[in-house]
DNA sequence: GCGACATTGTTTTTT
DNA sequence: ACAATGTCGC
């Protein structure tokens, strides 16, 4: 050890992962028990102290943000570079293998990567070409099932199918897709994945080759790697690799895409002699919000056990509010949040979380009304945004004319005349011959099979191509793009668009345009095409969802889905009705209702101080009111760790709440004087502050939160209360 | 090729 | 309810 131990003030259990000696490592890191810290201490460890150089190490993660994070820390800790070793996601990293091994893996040296929109549009030009129509085949169907079987690593010959039913018809969809996919030459994300599988797993010698040059692999969040990346792992293990894995299957939230918590248990047998090492120490959430986590996810049969505990403070119970409707519950939200901002929380430390995007749209509206600024975060990512993946398009043609998907999305947009007719019949001949729509274009261009006007649109269209093709050898990325929009006509296309969208899009554009200029800045690198394409993949695999740049403190809102990782001091849960979290879709299956649960418990320890979590009596889904009975989520919850506020009791009847005007409104201010948020005093229960106001005149109420009291409901008439 | 109407679905989405 | 697609007619 060196004179100052960097790892003395971990915990026993971190100090243990971080130390341990050469040998397979299991580690069960509990939601805020420190997990990155141990990750990247341990590499920092394994280099000090066990003499490992940076290229021996490879580090793999589920997001750019994790892999960005993991890098930055580790440059800081570290003396040395660290740009030999391997930090990244697992598909930046497969895909870097599959660029500089793009002939042993049967790939176009400028192979591109298809995003799943573009791959669901592929999916229906396949289902086209096959005659099948989509309302008996739906394209999302097949993409699920494409996207299951490769991740499971099965090419369409391995697939056992019965011989009858739809099974047949979608390996025959998976088999055309494969083709589709070849002669184009991209891949999607899977095939990232199940290609560079393959491609050590079928050179000896380049298999040999990683598996000499990596001692230690790491693996972030492994409850959600799925067959693939396991199978991966184990192969760039297989000549003598130690490796680290770290998960928590308590916190398996992405069953639905392939991700296989079974990994977890597996790993044990796998990877001999694996020493198992549990983080259960939380750093994050007060007792009771942990205790109250601890015992929701007991209720899951299938886990392998585990307990978080912490030295902090019992800290506040758990708010839950039965809101009347999901009007009334964005209500006490945002209400309670002015509330906390008068206190003086910082509102950047506060989340509303969600089971379902849709939810969203009453918290804005009730957030807008009160004036706090908040930010949804997730939804549209800057590259997935329709205008830049048409200017990309254009970009990805330039470097190989060839791919088809790019092909088909610009060849008539911005509409220059080339309509369905002529273009079924490039395809049909292109998938007859299995050649690219370039070429049979070209051919069919050749052989003058088409009406003089459609000949010279589609003639312009690959002159525009070739033009752009030559243009780009010379120019810098930025010019590349510029040139690009400026040929292409889609500048001029949403030029001449009026309105507040077509507005938004040539911001967009503009900014693709700063993109590719800090881009190149950043990279620097020398062959243009070479850059062009690291670009393109940069825009696929980093789709970049664009962090509103300083801003001012804003509340965070997001699904608890894209709150994994994330912690917040105050966070308010919002939606706990059966029906809605758990989802009526996961009532019948049990390993979904888990999963569910799971997601509870994700939600629920990203609170550090204070949890508020509610559920609406009555909520419009779909156009319809329906009522919900509160989660069994809550009801799992022991009571001693809630404090309930029952405001959709009371007097309230099932038919007042039919007319939606009779039912008790809040306001901002009672006769009297009332406010919200004021401060008052009351005779025998001192000093509070009013929460909530109900009513007008005599039947006025109010709820004051009094200190050491706890809230309580009183009418304005009778409370006697003086304003403080 | 574009606008008007109809139909459809509607959990979550690291890459 | 509502948006986002798809289809049809000019």
């Amino acid at each position: 050890m060196t004179s100052h131990d960097p790892f003395a003030d971990l915990n026993e259990r971190q100090h243990e992962a971080v130390t341990a000696p050469m040998e397979h490592l299991l580690v069960l890191a509990g939601a805020g028990s420190g997990k990155t810290r141990v990750l990247v201490s341990r590499v920092a460890y394994l280099i000090a102290e066990l003499g490992l150089s940076p290229q021996e190490i490879m580090a793999v993660t589920f997001t750019n943000k994790a892999a960005g994070e993991m890098k930055a820390r580790l440059r800081d800790m570290l003396p040395m570079s660290i740009d030999g070793l391997w930090v990244g996601t697992f598909h930046g990293l497969c895909h870097r293998l599959l660029r500089q091994h793009h002939e042993l893996a049967n790939l176009p040296e400028q192979f591109q990567i298809l995003d799943s929109d573009d791959q669901l549009r592929t999916i229906k030009r396949v289902l086209a070409s096959l005659n099948l129509a989509t309302d008996q085949w739906p394209p999302r169907q097949a993409q699920a099932f494409i996207n299951a079987r490769k991740d499971e690593g099965l090419r369409p010959k391995h697939v056992k199918v019965q011989s009858y039913g739809p099974g047949r018809t979608w390996l025959q969809v998976y088999e055309a897709y494969e083709k589709a996919c070849l002669v184009a030459g991209v891949v999607d994300f899977a095939e990232i994945l199940l290609r560079t599988h393959e491609l050590l797993r079928d050179n000896e010698a380049l298999l040999k080759h990683y598996q000499a040059r990596f001692r230690a692999i790491l693996v972030d969040e492994f409850q959600d790697t799925n067959t693939v990346q396991y199978a991966w792992i184990q192969l760039l293990a297989g000549g003598g690799a130690t490796v680290m894995a770290v998960g928590d299957d308590d916190q398996s939230i992405y069953g639905w895409r392939g991700a296989k918590v079974e990994n977890i248990q597996r790993f044990s047998d796998d990877f001999e002699s694996a020493h198992v090492v549990r983080l259960e120490q939380n750093y994050r959430s007060t007792a009771n919000i942990l205790s109250a986590a601890n015992a929701l996810i007991t209720h899951n049969t299938s886990r392998l056990g585990k307990d978080l505990w912490t030295q902090g403070d019992q800290g506040e119970k758990i708010t839950v509010y039965g809101a009347l409707n999901e009007l009334d519950e964005a209500r006490f939200v945002a209400e309670r949040i002015g509330l906390l901002i008068d206190r003086g929380v910082n509102v950047d430390g506060m989340a509303i979380l969600y089971r379902s995007n849709a939810q969203s749209r009453v918290l804005e509206e009730a957030l807008l009304r009160s004036h706090i600024a908040y930010q949804i975060h997730g939804g549209m990512r800057f590259f997935e945004r329709a205008e830049i993946k048409d200017a990309l398009s254009y970009l990805r043609l330039t470097l190989n004319p060839e791919d088809d998907v790019a092909f088909e999305r610009v060849v008539n947009f911005p509409t220059r005349g080339i309509g369905e007719k002529t273009l079924e019949t490039i395809r049909t001949e292109a998938r007859i011959a299995g050649v690219p729509l370039w070429s049979m274009a070209h051919k069919q261009l050749d052989e003058a099979i088409f009406p003089a006007r459609a000949a010279n649109a589609l003639r312009g269209f690959l002159d525009l191509i070739a033009a752009l093709k030559s243009d780009c050898d010379t120019l810098t990325l930025e010019e590349q793009v510029r040139c690009v929009l400026e040929q292409s006509g889609l500048k001029a296309h949403f030029d001449a668009q009026k309105g507040d969208r077509a507005e938004a899009k040539r911001e967009n554009l503009d900014e693709l345009i700063s993109a590719a200029k800090q881009y190149e800045e950043e990279q620097g690198i020398q062959d243009s095409a070479e850059m062009l394409s690291e670009f393109l993949a940069h825009a696929s695999l980093e789709a970049g969802e664009h962090e509103a740049d300083a801003s001012e403190p804003h509340v965070h809102l997001m699904t608890l889905h894209a709150a994994k990782g994330l912690e917040f001091p105050v966070v308010f849960l919002v939606g706990m009705e059966e029906g809605v979290f758990p989802g009526r879709q996961s009532y019948d299956d049990e390993k979904r209702l888990e999963e569910e649960r799971r997601l509870c418990y994700v939600g629920m320890t990203r609170a550090m101080e204070k949890l508020f979590m509610s559920h609406a009596e009555i909520r419009r889904q779909h156009g319809r009111e329906e009522y919900h009975k509160s989660s069994r989520f809550l009801e799992e919850i022991p009571d001693t760790y809630l404090d309930e506020v029952r405001v959709g009791r009371r007097s309230y009847t099932p038919q007042a709440s039919f007319r939606a005007n009779t039912a008790p409104k809040f306001q901002d201010e009672v006769p009297g004087g009332f406010k919200l948020g004021q401060s008052v005093v009351h005779a025998k229960f001192g000093h509070g502050v009013i929460l909530a106001l109900e009513g007008s005149g005599a039947h006025a109420r109010l709820q004051v939160n009094f200190k050491g009291h706890g809230t309580k409901w009183l009418v304005a008439a009778y409370a006697n209360l003086e304003c403080a």
